[in-house]
DNA sequence: TAGGGTATTGTAAACGTTTACGTAAAGTGC
DNA sequence: GCACTTTACGTAAACGTTTACAATACCCTA
């Protein structure tokens, strides 16, 4: 059915060793005029290496394993461009295995699937495995890295916006803007989460502020406007979103309660995805470059010396209001 | 390094085809006992199968591989929950490979490595390939879906909405408010594109309407806002959007010069996504059940009997007033 | 006890490709 | 012309797993 090398040595008159030469290009080791009569033929036939064999061989794969989580936002888009991108400029390809959204079977699952493929590489995306899944990882000899998300562990790869770099930015800019009262809003107590709100106390510290206010969430539109209501009888001016969808959701049911926003209450927003274009008014953001931290971490995980930190930048919109001091 | 059932064998007393026997769980060739043994030592071990020589073998694998186009809309991740969920109840992993957006390149890759590696069925997510593409996949002996999308060719699977039905309901909708002016905005010259023009001309024909508007765009939130401009010397007064990001590039145009939405400007936007939700004011739509497209899209390349299409419904939010008849 | 049927296990080959090593031919330099 | 080096090609084995077929062991019944 499918052609093999062997009815291409067959029709060439050559053995299949320099078949298989010929069509991994391994240069020197066959004459212009049998080349040019394998690919010929090859062609003709149809043929496609059979990769289960080609893997099973050289025990190996041009390939990097993509762990993609399910997450509320909607930053995946970016990332994945720039590791697709990267991936080929380094003559990888790349599969992207799904695994859900904080669903510890998927991830298991496709960890494994990734780990019984013999990828060249494993890259998760804002995923934080349990600890049997990390060990795994370790034990397998496969390199790995964090996307989008950093563990405090040396020795485990990984590329991100500094998390805590983040909230105190933000910080710092809200309190230019003449706000003292900042609440912290929809971040969870995963290792982000907690990086963040790191970040965030240092930032009102270094302003002398001393109250802080702090709302957990999961990043989702329904989980911000569920947070309105607790902000509802608080006297916070302004507030740093986990997520575009999380400062969607207060946004929208603030505006539904009368309280306008930014004239009420001011919004920055962390992430700065498309969302906050869509929304009316424009969010501002600390904005991630997602792209940039796709591409980097394939560099990351085939060895090359790249900063684990890619820089974020303020991009102002609409959502925030300069107080009088 | 990573053990083989030739290391489990060899602990075990027996001989490497009982070992795979046991791990290949064909019941009734092998002793309680014998499985007991085997799988106990397979777990001491920490042994996974060898995919790639599985493959090689099986000629086969239990894997669908899903096409992935980068779509500027945002209804991969329903999809993708829908194929994932029902591989996974039919005991077929997935595998995802990303296509880039209208990258006939990126696409003819993702194809090749498709079929390159004995899939046992490829969904093409909103991806209308060309047509050497298409003779590849037909010649492959390898089922494939397409998802989102159909072509009108007998004996190319597909599950979707029914485009023309979408657009025509939405007619029927907007004349139902009072509206006669209906634009149709955002759409491409592809397939998906033109049936919805279809139903658009056939839903104003039913009406007796006799004058049509379309506008031609790519989907995203910049092609939305751009078209806002080439309305504004026309005299509609209800635009159907061919998706949610259109949707939002125009509302925020046009609040940006002053047009209101819904009192100056209707709009109904194609797909339903968490987008239509998150706009001021949210969006009325003919919503998709993407969801139900992934789940139903594995049912169809695996051979099960199903529905090419799945219904639509109207979801009423805040973008289209009532006009006095 | 002998015979028949079923369960259990082992041997050998297959799957498609890569590559180490050996051999032959061609090319280069003295 | 000879010796050495490089190019080109072939043979054989490897990779890890599956499975057809043969052999053996076990169980039940007459």
């Amino acid at each position: 059915m499918k052609p093999t090398i062997k009815d291409i040595a067959a029709r060439s008159g050559v053995s299949i060793a320099t078949v298989s030469r010929v069509l991994s290009q391994k240069t020197g080791t066959y004459s212009e005029k049998t080349q040019a009569k394998i690919l010929r033929i090859a062609k003709e036939l149809g043929y496609r290496k059979n990769t289960a064999a080609v893997e099973l061989v050289k025990k190996r794969s041009a390939v990097i394993a993509v762990i993609l989580n399910a997450t509320p936002t909607n930053f995946s888009t970016g990332v994945i461009d720039g590791i697709q991108k990267r991936a080929s400029e380094l003559g990888q390809g790349v599969i992207i295995l799904y695994a859900g959204n904080r669903d510890d079977q998927m991830l298991h699952k496709a960890i494994v699937t990734a780990l019984e493929r013999t990828v060249s590489g494993i890259l998760l995306t804002a995923i934080e495995p349990d600890d049997a899944d990390l060990t795994l990882l370790k034990d397998s000899g496969i390199p790995f890295c964090f996307v989008s998300l950093y563990l405090n562990q040396p020795k485990i790869l990984s590329v991100s916006s500094n998390n805590e770099s983040i909230t105190s930015q933000a910080v710092d800019y809200l309190v230019e803007q003449g706000h003292t009262a900042i609440a912290l809003a929809g971040i969870d107590g995963y290792h982000t989460g907690t990086q963040r709100i790191t970040g965030y106390e240092a930032g009102l510290k270094a302003h002398g502020i001393t109250t802080s206010c702090i709302k957990y969430g999961d990043y989702s539109y329904e989980s911000g406007r569920k947070l309105l209501q607790e902000f509802l009888p608080l006297k916070v001016t302004a507030i740093i979103t986990a997520s575009d969808m999380i400062a969607a959701g207060i946004l929208n049911a603030a505006q539904e309660v009368g309280i306008r926003v930014p004239e009420d209450l001011s919004l920055v927003s962390i992430d700065g995805t498309i969302i906050c274009n869509i929304t009316t008014p424009g969010l501002t953001s600390v904005t991630q470059d997602f792209y940039r931290i796709g591409s980097r971490s394939v560099d990351q995980v085939m060895g090359h010396d790249v900063e684990t930190f890619v820089p974020v930048k303020i991009d102002k919109r609409g959502s925030v209001k300069q107080l009088e001091k």
